[in-house]
DNA sequence: TTCTAATCGAGACGGTACGTCACGTCTTTGC
DNA sequence: GCAAAGACGTGACGTACCGTCTCGATTAGAA
């Protein structure tokens, strides 16, 4: 699980006085999801939050600094479910299948609306772009990765050093496609789109 | 043309009372992108947007009904800019020319803020989606489907009816794969990696 | 009947162009007191009284300089009607009658609302002071001198000196308590209290 | 006591989160009556009564429901120092003092300013108007008992049922007069004019 | 009759204050 | 020392009127 306490908060030298709630951390990042889907992320404040929650927001701001970090690890909790498909037998399915992982996460709306906030929010905070990577992005890249590798194993593709730049041209391409299509062009991420889409890029890989 | 003034209010049918001052909707764009350049979106207010173009803050209100709407017509100013490269000889060289320039924009400092974030509130409303498709996006698609005309003029990829569902996942290929690579993995665009998408999708194209 | 225009613009010198409307001064003084009728005087709006007389802004500012000399003007078409009640016969009907008549203007909602409303604009505005004493307050305070007068000629009560203090003094008392009796007791001014006042005054004024 | 939290939100069963300032409402209160004297009641705002207090404006608006109601507990506080003169041995002279003490108030600048703008506003404002007899005019009424209550036991006027419609009725003559001469008719309440209402006043008790 | 100049409606304009909201901090009482 | 509660200073929000201005279109009297 994504470290759901704030980091800044050295845990060494808190020892005497009542502990701090383990409940209020859940409660927290579920209340704040829950906000989530119901307002979208410019709507959603942290008072809102805090007394959906039933805590104080003092509570709250004890452990997260702000709006930003919270929102990260609620997120972050979807994505630590995110696991490769088994093994479709082919590139193009395993691509496939990715895709409609990807996308069947990016369409929940809580993630619709707030992830591309915080990916905003970051052009502005370096370390909160690296908060995002570590406990986000990074998530989706190893499905890439790994994909790549059974291809590759299969002798589908030939190997290359990993990870590589094209490793990442590759997560460039899907992940930014299925963002495109899903929240610019507010299309649907059906079966048919993603086969296309993986002959593209599988016909790429190979050619 | 970008659209500058509300849709919402239709042009014709006024015709008495004092005009709006066309050297206000400049001054206020202007401002727009250079408060977004200073402060970033989300610490960008409507009062310093006013302000700095030297208008009351009714003024703003009368013409753009809040701060995504504004940004979105900021932003299209420069969009209108884009304009195919010359023939580059081959499809690769036509795609590389085009993915540099739009790279070129979404570096600018002004739209690594706000891009993502008008994203992030089209994902919880429609209107500003389809403002957003209509001023910014579809106006690249053009120099995709000229691209592609010029590579079939060349014989290089075979004809095909326009525009349809291949066109569309060129499109979204593109435009999606380099703003991921812009904003979210935040690494730069040079004549390298362009040339690296180019060849995926010259080969996904032509296989 | 109390100009309506401004006495500020000079009628001389201006022989030319179009005239002034003189069904615009009777709709926006009619407008003015609808709207004072129904919003009271902190809600009325010169906005809303030129869209109710169907005239322009420009046009009500072009003949009064503001809220509060437009609404003397309008409560002052009232007070034109104020007429001295038959002679009762004796100081106290007499009494009584003015302070009915008095009460039953100042019950009238438009009045209630302007009156005070005005007075204490004209704390701070010597020149509005004025123009509220001549258009209305003096109208009142005639009614008061020529009562006297009767009562002197029916030899109820000693000739003096005209105008005197008493004759102030008596104003006062009678002004100043059936306002204090309908705005801030807020009770009725009917004809029993208008007696139980005559009597105290008569016999104020006899003793 | 003037009551100076806002009544609507009762002091009974709010026994946790942080109290309120006690010192706020005093600077606040203080900050009104300074800014009416200064500016008057139409140029008063809460947006400068609060920085003149040293609060912020969120700080007033929890505690007053609006500038009415603000300036009718500023004036309270005044109107709260009202004590009965020492017995003048006469009821004439009982009235001189309470008419003398009455007008001091009345002609300070932040009375003068505000207290009729108040009226006006109770006229559309039927709770306004209970908050302004309670603060402020009831206060004065007692005096008039008390005055009453003396001049009986000197046995200059014969006791009667109190209270009753008479004493209402002293009161609204001498408090209406004595606004009206005040801030109506804007001349000086002086000792010679006192007499001469004291004379009418008295006489109309006794006859 | 034509000219001319002030009027008219409409509505945009730069301002100012409004009353509300959310922020992030603080100060209480109670565990 | 943590928790709930809620007041606090701050600053932006979006709205409402203010009083002024700029339009094109009348409208009467003067030329």
């Amino acid at each position: 699980m994504s470290q759901s306490t704030d980091p800044g908060v050295p845990v060494e030298g808190r020892r005497t006085g009542r502990p701090r709630s383990a409940a209020a951390d859940r409660a927290i990042l579920a209340a704040t999801r829950a906000a989530l889907v119901e307002l979208g992320w410019s709507r959603l404040t942290l008072g809102d939050v805090a007394s959906r929650a039933g805590v104080a927001k003092t509570t709250l701001y004890r452990r997260w600094p702000g709006k930003n970090e919270l929102v990260v690890d609620a997120l972050a909790e979807l994505f630590d479910g995110l696991a490769l498909p088994p093994d479709g037998g082919s590139l193009e399915a395993d691509i496939v299948g990715v895709v409609l992982r990807f996308a069947a996460l990016l369409e929940r709306p809580e993630v619709r609306s707030a992830l591309m906030a915080l990916i905003a929010e970051g052009a502005y905070d370096a370390a909160l772009r690296d908060r995002i990577r570590s406990a986000i992005v990074n998530r989706q890249k190893r499905l890439v990765l790994e994909g790549r590798a059974r291809a590759v194993h299969r002798r589908e593709i030939p190997p290359a050093p990993e990870p590589g730049p094209q490793a990442d041209l590759i997560f460039d391409v899907i992940a930014g496609t299925v963002v495109h299509r899903a929240l610019v062009s507010a299309e649907p991420v059906d079966e048919t789109w993603a086969s296309a889409l993986a002959a593209l890029v599988a016909a790429g890989l190979r050619g």
